[in-house]
DNA sequence: TGTACATCAGTGAACGCGCGTTCACTGATGTAC
DNA sequence: TGTACATCAGTGAACGCGCGTTCACTGATGTAC
């Protein structure tokens, strides 16, 4: 390599680390028309630019790559769960400061967003293991943050951290569908339809029977 | 072809429908370890038992056997709901009645489940369409059927949507959670979780406003 | 019922193409003295 | 500071392989009389 990176000033691990952020780019950027294992390690290369030897160099396969994206993907999200631990406003309106966090992130982190989406539960197992692994860290630290709440501090933890998952699935799922509507009005209506479903969880939460047994407490609950 | 079906006394027609669903199950078969855009024609018709060229006498392409796909998955799921409707116990134990409806189903459809939870965010547009739009479908008869409990038939119509959205949601999730679970212990820790979720959910229904602007509404909402 | 012809589901060979991976290489960057 | 050598990120040719699609075909099933 000579000057691909006008490297006159730039050391050899620098320009490493630029072709291996090039080529997390285009993984991302070739995601939108493809599940990331329909993806070729030559679609990648010729996207980043670079010879489909050089791929080696960075990742054994793409799957290592993937793996990669995934932790890059979550420390995204983690920085966006501290900027909202951040925010004074949180405790006083906690669905629409966190509602909107989100959608700034999904804004700011399209592809990010939308690589969980697909690999969730998409086809490759280990991406599918890596994202349950991060998405069940980040209901946890949600579960420990949502303690400031008086209504849920003397919840018994295991049914903060349920509330938390559930919390957590309907934000990923938001951003799921945000990530594939392109009109705002399409966005306005899922962020509308959220806020309605979040206010209503949490209006449960102050009816809700801490300890109780879940199996009992489901017999003859029905919603009348 | 002579007597791949021992077709002596197959029609042609009958013959050809063989065929198809073979096809059919085949990609299914496959679809565990791939993503659906990541599966093959040739794969499939190997999987199948017949020649690649004999794959367009049924589809143009694989997109649409994707497509077949979609409609014959929520053919299993609406009949499902058909039985449900009919379960006198539905509405006297609402929560445990619809989680047993469907964790059987995930049972007995497991292939059918898979493939929706895959290609819900997965990587051929149409397909997410299509299945969007069925979901969307099996949500308004949600929707309609919820108004026979009190607390419901009270609602707007467009309130009674947005909960059963949420509900339709919490159960394709637990479906797509349940898919990927080998253990017995691992299904029934999804089972008590989405109970208990929705427990909660419905706890929250007795003091919904109806008619409320979710944007007012929203407004100074804590869970405290 | 029998015969002659039409239909058409499935076949097998062939095509050009993009794939993942290997290999020996180049030449700029880094290091030892 | 200058020189000689080592390191190593990226290259380009080459490989064998599975891919989607085409084509002319086969022979059982269906139909007309």
């Amino acid at each position: 390599m000579t000057s691909r990176h006008r490297s006159r000033s730039r050391s050899r691990s620098e320009s490493k680390e630029l072709t291996r952020q090039a080529l997390l780019r285009a993984a991302l950027k070739l995601l939108p028309r493809n599940s990331f294992d329909s993806i070729s390690l030559r679609e990648i290369t010729r996207e980043a630019g670079v010879s489909p030897t050089a791929f080696y160099r960075h990742f054994d396969d793409t799957e290592e790559l993937g793996l990669a994206l995934v932790e890059e993907a979550f420390g995204s999200l983690r920085q966006m769960m501290r900027d909202a631990r951040a925010d004074p406003a949180m405790t006083r309106d906690a669905i629409n400061r966190s509602i909107e966090t989100v959608v700034v992130h999904v804004h700011r982190h399209t592809d990010h967003m939308r690589f969980i989406a697909r690999e969730r539960y998409g086809g490759v197992r280990r991406l599918r293991q890596a994202i349950r692994r991060e998405l069940e860290l980040f209901s946890e630290e949600l579960a420990i943050d949502l303690s400031v709440f008086p209504a849920l501090s003397a919840w018994p933890p295991a049914d903060r951290r349920m509330f938390a998952d559930l919390i957590t699935d309907t934000m990923v799922s938001m951003a799921a569908e945000l990530v594939e509507t392109r009109s705002p009005e399409g966005e306005d209506e899922i962020v509308r339809r959220k806020r309605q479903q979040l206010l209503l969880i949490t209006l449960g939460v102050d009816r809700w029977s801490p300890h109780a047994d879940p199996e009992d407490a489901g017999h003859d609950a029905d919603a009348s």
